[in-house]
RNA sequence: GGCGAGGUAGCUCAGUUGGUAAGAGCGCAGGAUUCAUAACCCUGAGGUCGCGGGUUCGAUUCCCGCCCUCGCCA
């Protein structure tokens, strides 16, 4: 079987994350390694995505040329890419003049295909930009809540819908001015006449549980006509001489570049036609790992271009789209800088990056968002990887070390067996995409062995037979050195062979029932594959990796003057009650080092009277005295913001004197 | 507002075409052991499977309503 792989093309904005990883690259490199391993014929290729808006936008708030930033992004992710083991065949760019053709060439077809329509639409200028502007870069007062800092296409503060013209007092985001409204002629892609082929193909193919939900409720709605250009001077221009300043709009080329990669790659071998064999080949599978943001563009509209030309081009044969993977509980957001960017994992920790992949394999997002945890990184490592996995190999290696180099390994039936299935199981899931639980599967095995290696307790017995029993295990370890490469190809898994003097197998040996090898031969002591990861090595990496949450939150910085302007005591809440005619407020009587004051706090909608009273608080005794529904509330008690908007109580972590300082 | 996804043990997640199976890993407690990177092995505690109705002999699994989270669309 012949296989096309692809990554999504990483926007050539900014720096590539843990979540991109997990998402569209590793899935994609451990499935490619795997089949190579099978003995299919593979092509992986990625690309930069160098087009759109956010680009020119960027490029103008920072005065510089689109082209320097993506000289500067493109190699950035390449070498990240690479850094952490993806193993493309080829990384291509859309800036690439071949990339220009082959678009233009798709976008002309469609043109003679009757599948383009030219409409008149209103858009929105920036005078001193000298750009066109998104819905998202105009900003104005809303015209429901008068909140003066509404975006186009959605009012922050209130929640409502808008389009630009609907704001008052409209500014560009970019240069403060108004947008002039300018109409303009755009091309629009007819993909509601071949919304029924599209329905065939859907059809025709299996998409995995997240997937499906997504193209159906797509074409439920019906396929509307979509605009695939736009007024800008970056991207790739319009092949009309009438149609000057026009470009084709990024998601109409970007998915494309699958393409132009291909013939850019094949023109680097012997034969320049033979991206044909992958393209225009119905025998060959066309694999597209993306995340789950591409879902339609992947699996609806890309196939519609395809259909739309009528050369000849292969359809996809699988989308396996990722969902997200959140970092510590929030989405990842490079541009707030609550992100791990990869280049700055592999410069801060290079020896670690199978660790990286393993921790992202497990915790891959193949159904639904998931979380990446600090936490979770340590306890996978360390507790799973290293507990159970490469101690199970440092084990039987320093035992039999000790007893000589060279071993004859005969393994017991079960042993056999037992790397049988494992072979067969982890083949299956990553076929199927289950990537998370082909790792498993590698660990189950590990932990049968584990288990049957205690059991046989061979530290027991007279040292032939102790020696028998632990080479047998031999095989297994042989074994993990083919069974690991797809999942840890850096690290692990070479070093292991190496150690062992053992070549890569194919999967197809992993799964027969002869023996891998006969003997085993170590060149030198055994030394740990993977080393523990310390507490204070998270903590350093959370700190150089994680920086803090964007100033805005935080507010700005004070001094310790402007601290110590605030007088914080404990108190006790003696009393409590509620207060008439307000379904928020308590009444708090609190007793403090000089007697005993009143506060009335915002609490009622998630204390009870009778929860506070007895406890103590943190109490700010020196804010001006207010009256708050007729009573005086004397300074305020501290809550902390708990989940879902929720209030909670902050107070010393034991009963301390009421009325002591807190500093 | 419409559509879609999700709400299952302390944490991260599997799972059930409705019925003696509510699970895994981690964490925790206890035990055993010492070949191994305080690792391995055994045992155990822990969940009204979001809330409220309904269908059914029986629902976590089906239907309706609601709440919460996330995403997409207008």
């Amino acid at each position: 079987m012949r296989y096309l792989i692809t990554s999504a093309l990483p926007y050539a904005n900014g720096p590539l994350h843990i979540g991109h990883i997990a998402g569209a690259y590793l899935p994609a490199d451990i499935f490619n390694r795997y089949l190579r391993l099978r003995g299919h014929e593979t092509l992986f290729l990625c690309g930069s995505d160098e087009h759109g808006v956010a680009i020119t936008l960027r490029a103008w708030q920072e005065k510089r040329t689109p082209q320097s930033i993506i000289d500067e992004y493109h190699p950035l992710l390449e070498n990240s890419l690479r850094a952490i083991g993806i193993q493309m065949d080829y990384y291509g760019r859309t800036s690439d003049p071949l990339h220009h053709q082959v678009a233009q060439h798709f976008f002309l077809r469609l043109l003679e295909k009757g599948l383009l329509e030219e409409r008149e639409v209103i858009q929105f200028w920036d005078p001193q930009a000298h750009t066109f502007l998104p819905d998202r870069y105009i900003v104005g007062t809303c015209p429901h809540c008068g909140y003066e800092e509404a975006y186009g296409d959605q009012c922050e503060k209130c929640g409502a819908l808008l389009s630009p013209t609907e704001l008052n007092n409209p500014r560009s985001r970019l240069s403060g001015a108004e947008p002039e409204k300018r109409p303009s002629r755009q091309y629009y892609f007819r993909l509601d006449l071949l919304q029924p082929q599209l329905e065939a193909y859907v059809q025709s193919r299996e998409w995995k549980p997240n997937v499906r939900p997504v193209i159906e409720s797509w074409l439920r709605a019906g396929l509307a006509p979509r605009a695939i250009t736009r007024d800008l001077d970056w991207g790739v221009p319009l092949p009309l001489s009438n149609m000057q300043g026009k470009v084709l709009y990024v998601w109409f080329e970007a998915p494309l570049g699958y393409i132009s990669i291909a013939q850019r790659w094949a023109m680097q071998t012997q034969d320049p036609q033979k991206w044909e064999i992958y393209w225009k080949n119905p025998e060959t599978r066309i694999v597209h790992f993306i995340g789950k943001d591409n879902i339609v563009f992947h699996t609806l509209i890309f196939p519609a271009i395809l259909l739309g030309v009528e050369e000849g081009y292969t359809l996809p044969y699988a989308v396996p789209a990722n969902e997200f993977l959140n970092l510590e509980g929030r989405k990842i957001s490079t541009s707030r800088q609550w992100s791990i960017d990869i280049h700055r994992y592999v410069a801060e920790a290079p020896e670690r990056i199978d660790e990286l992949r393993y921790v992202l394999t497990a915790l891959m997002p193949q159904s639904q968002d998931r979380d990446f945890t600090w936490e979770e990184y340590v306890g996978k490592i360390n507790n799973e990887l290293i507990a159970t996995l490469t101690n199970l190999i440092h084990r039987i290696l320093t035992f039999l070390w000790r007893m000589g180099p060279t071993h004859s390994v005969s393994p017991h039936p079960s042993l056999i067996q037992w790397r049988r299935e494992a072979a067969q199981e982890v083949g299956q899931r990553i076929e199927s995409y289950d990537f998370s639980g082909a790792l498993n599967t590698i660990l189950s095995l590990a932990q049968k062995a584990n288990k049957s290696l205690t059991e046989s307790a061979p530290w027991n017995q007279e040292s032939q037979k102790a020696r028998e029993i632990v080479a047998g295990y031999g095989d297994l370890l042989a074994a993990l050195g083919t069974l690991l490469e797809p999942f840890l190809p850096l690290k692990v898994a070479p070093t292991l062979r190496k150690t062992l003097d053992i070549p890569l197998f194919s999967w197809a040996k992993l799964e027969s029932p002869l023996p891998l090898i006969d003997t085993l031969h170590l060149r030198e002591a055994p030394t740990p594959l993977v080393t523990r990861v310390s507490p204070q090595e998270v903590e350093r990496w959370r700190k150089a990796l994680l920086p803090s949450p964007a100033p805005s939150s935080l507010g700005t910085f004070i001094s310790i003057e402007d601290f110590e302007k605030i007088r914080l005591k404990v108190v006790t809440i003696l009393n409590a009650e509620t207060v008439p005619k307000a379904n928020k407020l308590l009444k708090l009587t609190i007793q403090a080092e000089d007697g005993i004051h009143t506060v009335v706090s915002g609490v009622a909608q998630f204390y009870t009277p009778d929860m506070l009273i007895g406890k103590q608080a943190i109490w700010v005794a020196n804010l001006s005295p207010r009256t708050i529904k007729g009573i005086q509330s004397e300074g305020m008690l501290l809550f902390s913001e708990g989940e879902n908007g929720t209030l909670v109580r902050v107070a010393p972590e034991k009963p301390v004197p009421p009325g002591s300082i807190v500093r």
